[in-house]
DNA sequence: TCCGCTCAATCG
DNA sequence: CCGATTGAG
């Protein structure tokens, strides 16, 4: 349900850009040949020639529709040109345009703050840019308006088409204007020179809307498409609304707009104007209440959010009719292969954008193949996330088979899995280091030699070594390591970090001497007591399995079941283990960081940075000191008492 | 149960 | 908080 926020009392300048017919156009744009003739983007084409997902504008002139199947749109148009999406891992990959859609982005977002609305889409904040224009080089003072700008479509400018442009430019460059029109002004002088980057540098056409809010950029950028841009004055609102079909609305496309239609009679936006807001929230909630009677009045407060990453990364296929999955074994193989998008897809986004993902969602669709009911939902599964292909495969299906327990419940019959994704989400910036010590862990690699290297290392040199306290090591420590290292950072990243041995702090850590390997794990695990006495940072750690001796006796935050503290709590209240509980060795588990400078992950193999760092959570509360106290917080505060 | 594949946001 | 639901494109 959208929640109405209060709009700010500054006019801001907000523009919503839109790619046209994105996928069509990168397609176009990598086969020229394309250009200029009707084509559209399908994916899959075996049944009824594919469903389409995107339709260029020669093709719409035909009749052809998105959701259309090929075969279909082929009737109306027999000349399209359709263009598969590329498939990898027997399913559609849609690398191409996220892509591409970044190359955009980062040209929009070189202006004001970007938020990226979707693959396709984003909204920027241009009110500083559109201010600083007013002041130091308004349009009126501009010797000649950029073409593009002077395409704009102005509402409330009336346009017999000869004379619309000069009046547009008129509008534009009005100086007794309202202040608030001056500023849309200079927005759109702004976007257009945007969009014209975007098309010099991608070639890529899009729309855009600028207005006062969110809301009414969005639905300007769709007035006038393609390849064009619409402003909305703050005197055209009202008008603009009056006649606007709710259902079109964002957030009205589904059963909220078909029930403001069917209870209130409500068929336009204006038609809202007549309920007041006590009305609208008694039937849809305060909050929804209250969205509507602002919308109903080009009122929207919503935020222009700083983020041009996605906050989740999901890979998912579905099955439909006889595809019906019905064995675990082909539940396994598409489980397999979806993970390893998956992976493959937080693995680049840790490489370009130093980000982690910490959890692991997996969601199904299924139904009971006999019973003839069969509406019960298959639930969905997380677990925190552990990189590396061969654990997400790993980790999935356990959460499958969890799922699947639930779902059948009691009785067993035959099931048929309809659909099947993963998704990695609660993704968190690394916080870029500064200090560098430790090449330390770069004694690394997988083959199979090689724990013994580094066990050997770890033992005759670092403990032994005169290091004493420090948690870390001297130059010459550090050569003797890059000796030992075995070259090229490994592209195997299931690298087992129980082959990455250290111990911490010349301490004897009796488990890891006892077993003749100590993990990477093992080399920040002090114990809590220890780390408190030294009143160091301490670093909680959210991911490493539970070593079989606490059981019972500590707190297990990795548990994904709702507030539970301890396994017993956690596995009463119907959890499952984690994944990593009964996949790892015991050999392997962290919970605090004692005194160990964090800037020592800066230094680490990419593989081993990204399992380890993946294990730290920032704190909700940075205050608590203990416990809770992150290492995004030990460096935020690190900085700024530099 | 043929509009597939993604994403975000809200809420209980 | 997780999991369900809604909605967008």
């Amino acid at each position: 349900m959208p929640v109405a926020r209060p709009e700010p009392q500054d006019a801001r300048v907000i523009a919503h850009v839109d790619m046209d017919c994105f996928y069509v156009q990168v397609e176009q744009r990598k086969q020229p040949n394309l250009r200029g003739v009707p084509t559209a983007v399908v994916q899959y084409n075996s049944w009824k020639g594919g469903g389409l997902i995107a339709v260029g504008y020669e093709a719409r002139k035909f009749g052809v529709k998105r959701s259309m199947r090929g075969d279909e749109a082929k009737k109306v148009c027999p000349d399209l040109q359709l263009v598969q999406v590329p498939v990898a891992r027997g399913k559609a990959d849609l690398n191409l345009y996220r892509n591409a859609g970044s190359e955009v982005v980062s040209i929009l977002a070189t202006e004001g703050r970007c938020e990226r609305a979707s693959i396709d889409e984003v909204y920027l904040d241009l009110t500083d840019a559109a201010e600083s224009m007013l002041l130091e080089t308004p349009p009126e003072l501009l010797d000649e308006l950029s073409d593009e700008a002077l395409r704009s479509h102005v509402l409330g400018i009336t346009g017999g088409e000869d004379d619309r442009r000069k009046n547009v430019k008129q509008w534009l460059c009005q100086t007794d204007a309202d202040h608030r029109d001056k500023l849309l002004a200079c927005g759109a002088i702004i976007v257009a020179q945007l969009r014209s980057k975007v098309l010099e540098e991608t070639e890529f056409t899009c729309s855009a809307g600028i207005a006062h809010n969110k809301m009414l950029a969005k639905l300007a950028s769709a007035m006038h498409k393609p390849a064009q841009q619409t402003v909305v004055p703050s005197s055209s609102v009202k008008d603009l609304l009056a006649t606007f079909p709710v259902k079109k609305m964002k957030q009205l496309g589904g059963k909220l707009g078909s029930a403001l239609q069917s209870e209130l009679g409500v068929n336009t936006v204006g038609d809202l104007l007549h309920f007041p807001e006590e009305k609208l929230q008694e039937h849809y909630g305060i909050n929804t209440g209250s969205w509507l009677w602002n919308i109903a009045r080009g009122i929207n407060g919503e935020e222009v959010e700083g983020r041009i990453l996605p906050k989740s990364h999901g890979c998912g296929k579905t099955f439909p009719g006889p595809q019906a999955l019905k064995t675990i074994a082909s539940v396994e193989h598409w489980l397999n292969q979806l993970s390893e998008e998956l992976s493959e897809r937080i693995q680049t986004d840790f490489d370009r954008n130093k980000r982690v993902a910490h959890s692991l969602t997996l969601h199904a669709r299924a139904y009971n193949a006999n019973e003839l009911d069969s509406q019960r939902k298959f639930p969905s599964k997380s677990c925190t996330l552990r990189y590396g292909t061969a654990k997400i495969q790993e980790d999935a299906k356990k959460l499958f088979d969890s799922g699947l327990r639930d779902f059948l419940g009691s009785q067993n019959s035959g099931w048929r899995v309809t659909s099947l994704s993963v998704a990695a989400s609660k993704i968190f910036d690394t916080p870029p280091g500064t200090c560098s010590i430790l090449k330390f862990f770069q004694a690394k690699n997988p083959s199979s030699s090689l724990s013994n290297v580094s066990n050997e290392f770890v033992e005759d040199d670092v403990a032994a070594s005169p290091s004493g306290s420090r948690s870390y090591i001297t130059a010459k420590e550090d050569e003797h390591l890059r000796e030992l290292n075995c070259g090229e950072t490994s592209d195997n990243n299931a690298t087992p970090h129980q082959n990455i041995t250290v111990q911490r702090n010349g301490k004897s850590n009796k488990k890891a001497k006892d077993k003749g390997t100590a993990s990477i794990l093992q080399f920040f695990s002090g114990s809590n007591s220890a780390s408190a006495e030294q009143g160091c940072n301490e670093f909680s750690v959210d991911r490493a399995p539970v070593p079989p001796d606490r059981i019972g006796s500590e707190s297990y935050p990795e548990l994904t079941q709702q507030g539970s503290h301890t396994l017993e709590e956690h596995n009463s209240k119907g959890g499952i283990p984690h994944p990593a509980h009964t996949a790892q060795r015991s050999d392997s588990w962290v919970l605090d960081i004692g005194d160990i400078d964090p800037s020592v992950l800066d230094e680490l193999p990419l593989e081993i940075q990204k399992e380890v760092r993946g294990w730290i959570r920032p704190s909700k509360r940075p205050n608590t000191a203990k416990r809770g106290s992150s290492i995004v917080h030990y460096f935020s505060s690190a900085r700024s008492s530099q």
